[in-house]
DNA sequence: ACGGAGTGATCAGGTTTTCATCCATAGGCT
DNA sequence: AGCCTATGGATGAAAACCTGATCACTCCGT
């Protein structure tokens, strides 16, 4: 089953239930999976529904569907191999990590906003963002105070920006190049998970 | 998708439903859409008869689309002034709208993401913060992309800030000192809700 | 033990959806 | 106006799905 997904087919249901497709049908022609159809005629169950089905009759509910298991990593960053990187490896050496990723600041910003990440990785030098300003702006609101944040800069620890933001007060810094690894290894002391190997 | 589009390409329509754009070729071709086609070949499909489509069939009614559900207003400006009288006066003379403020620009992005307002009022002059260039990502960015931009500011409409700002392409050009009553009717227009007496 | 109801499995045939590919269109940018 | 990239449309083959009928198994009550 997909991720991305958010509607189910007969077939992933009946995968999930260890039952065969047709017995799938049998219940929701029973009424008692609430289901509808597509215009060629075929049954999407929408996710949310499932798991409340799941949870009524007390079946197992998959981990990868409980939302509250998830760790979301975000991260903001110009240089795209990063990004490519972060997303292509993290998941890896991460047990339950979603990553999502992005180049540009403001967008960055938004998804803050609409992800939710427990962690934002932050590129300090985003063309047109104040990586410091966003910093304080997180550790200071109300929804985000309690997400972490590792910075990411070139800079030389010790340069003007660098120690405005360690004063601020960020959960980890790291310098480029970035190591996957040790981004990896950060990640999963901030999140209490087992380190990558 | 939301109030401020008028048609839909069949991948709108697939993102929504959940399939892949082949098959809703495949229900165009099948008369179960009613489409109409660009010059250059395309379909497109009314918003409006679209709902009618989810709702005949039974199909989840994105939210935003939900007849007589709330409007929701992110104001995003740094006159405090502007956000207290938003605030106070704005649900008083449109019905069903919640209003959201904050006066610093990097917030408001957050907020964004996480209040998903249905428009966004935004001050181009925030300061460490690139109007233009925030318009420009709604305007580009997806999940953002329908939401209704207003934007604000002291200078004169032809500005070269101004002048690039409406380039890109806003909803409504509103110039300070910003008038409550001018800002309802233009919300009232864009939200298609009964304008205020 | 027997029969009936309820539930799930199996199978075949026809339909719907997906996938991968290639080319055309649309829309942003200069 | 012209270029460029993302997106949409057509196509054919493969995968997944629905229907309907049939069969096997379990749970009951008699």
């Amino acid at each position: 089953m997909a991720l991305r997904r958010q509607s189910l087919s007969t077939g992933d249901i009946a995968r999930h239930c260890q039952v065969t497709p047709a017995t799938v049908v049998n219940w929701i022609k029973a009424g008692k999976l609430k289901v509808y159809t597509t215009p060629g005629g075929q049954y999407r169950m929408e996710l949310e529904e499932f798991v409340r089905f799941l949870d009524t009759h007390g079946l197992p509910v998959p981990e990868e569907l409980q939302a509250g298991r998830q760790r979301r990593v975000l991260v903001i960053d110009s240089d795209a191999r990063v990004l490519a990187q972060a997303a292509e490896k993290l998941p890896g050496l991460l047990p339950r990590v979603v990553v999502e990723t992005t180049g540009e600041g403001y967008d960055g910003l938004m998804l803050v906003g609409s992800f939710r990440p427990h962690v934002v990785v932050l590129d300090l030098m985003m063309p047109g963002i104040d990586g410091a300003e966003v910093c304080r702006r997180l550790r200071t609101n109300h929804d985000t105070r309690n997400m972490f944040v590792v910075a990411v800069s070139g800079l030389a620890p010790d340069n003007e920006l660098a120690r405005r933001v360690k004063r601020i007060g960020v959960d980890a810094f790291l310098s480029r190049p970035l190591d996957m690894t040790e981004l990896a290894r950060q990640l999963a002391r901030l999140l209490r998970l087992t380190p990558p190997a």
